[in-house]
DNA sequence: TGTACATCAGTGAACGCGCGTTCACTGATGTAC
DNA sequence: TGTACATCAGTGAACGCGCGTTCACTGATGTAC
């Protein structure tokens, strides 16, 4: 039931989008500029506030698009998978991490770093929720390798209240502690991948593929994985 | 030997110096501003000339600064504890890097993040001098720890050789393997803080500290420390 | 101690830049009869 | 099928902004005799 001008409608919106995601993928999240995108889409800056009240609202959409990707992209690592190898699972999760930061620097930044200059995370965005997503998938792989003893004691008033709510919804049996232990795991997984996408490892290292690879292995062993 | 002009010449480069970091802690790397340092200072923009040749030259200085402040903060937390005491001085180190990057999160993303719009860091410079102290100083945790077992098997060639020749001057009994250890433990020790203060763990927890401090005890407890 | 000169930190004005955003408008596309 | 009108995507010019950088200059501070 959608009219010729808005097909069209929709496919401006999604080129403005695809040829900022170019920008970013050149020069880093700090090159959006409407002004630029307009340039090279051919048309006059201005046009494109019929599209995006403000620079900050596409650079929100940019942030929902990526993040949502990357998360589909770690989703399909993991479910190429046996649903019973839990080991296989949370390693082709966490490699398809590190391999979709190295493939895509910028976008990497765009997500983790300073998204862009001056700009403010919306709170309840939809950037949120691929967060949230994430984190539930990373919790479905702690959950397959729990019960297990890990260190500290945790109650459930130590997480923020929606995500308690949201996790106990989707995994009922798994304690106070099993959540924090998806963060730590999180937290493994980025550390190495961060560390090289910014450069820190360049000067000791060529490829941080073999090092990631090793804790990675390491991780999945010390979770009794 | 200084003349009064050398000192207050040291002097006006140090307030600049000291300015630009007060902005960077309001409000992020990206606001250091020639003209906004010089209007605080109550000096004309061109001023600045005659002590930095460029921009990008003091935002080099400032990373040279900052990144030195952290390492000297990290190695006095590790000599705050017995030599022997390898597990102490591991998570003295450890939780200081918290700590610091907690009070300072601008001063972090200046390190870690991008440390401003544009900004190359340059190749051989003196940041680059004190990220190879501070990966010294977990090299000499880790070798505290060593022989023990880890995931893969490593050859010299698998490092950068100026890195390489450097730690092999300071730690001759190390093999490969170690040093490979040693980018490990400072990724494991780096991925939670990173998460933390670019806000991705906001929505879960309100305080990083207690899951922080249980993965580093873990990290210790697996090192053998 | 006093004078003549050299140094050099800082001024102030200018250059040229790209940016986000607004707004009155034009002209093509769609709709209703 | 043809006409009258409504919609609305995109124009182009403007606003005001702050930025890095350059440059001829002034005037105070230091140096040499």
């Amino acid at each position: 039931m959608e009219s010729r001008r808005e097909r069209l409608r929709a496919e401006t919106a999604a080129e403005i989008k695809r040829i900022a995601l170019k920008h970013i993928a050149a020069a880093g999240p700090a090159s959006v500029s409407l002004r630029a995108i307009a340039r090279d889409m051919g048309m006059t800056a201005g046009a494109i506030y019929s599209y995006y009240d403000t620079r900050d609202d596409l650079i929100t959409a940019l942030i929902n698009d990526v993040y949502t990707g990357l998360v589909q992209t770690l989703e399909a690592a993991r479910d190429s998978k046996q649903a019973d190898d839990g080991r296989g699972r949370l390693l082709a999760w966490a490699l398809a991490y590190r391999k979709w930061a190295i493939a895509n620097p910028e976008e990497f930044r765009l997500l983790y770093g300073d998204p862009a200059p001056g700009y403010r995370i919306p709170e309840g965005g939809a950037a949120a929720e691929a967060e949230r997503r994430a984190c539930a998938g990373i919790t479905g792989l702690v959950a397959a390798a729990w019960p297990r003893e890990v260190s500290g004691t945790y109650r459930w008033s130590d997480f923020e209240p929606d995500f308690v709510a949201l996790v106990r919804a989707q995994f009922p049996d798994l304690p106070p502690a099993a959540i924090a232990l998806t963060l730590r795991v999180w937290g493994r997984m980025h550390g190495l991948v961060a560390l090289e996408v910014y450069g820190h490892l360049r000067s000791q290292i060529h490829d941080g593929a073999k090092i990631f690879e090793a804790e990675m292995l390491d991780m999945a062993d010390e979770l009794g994985l």
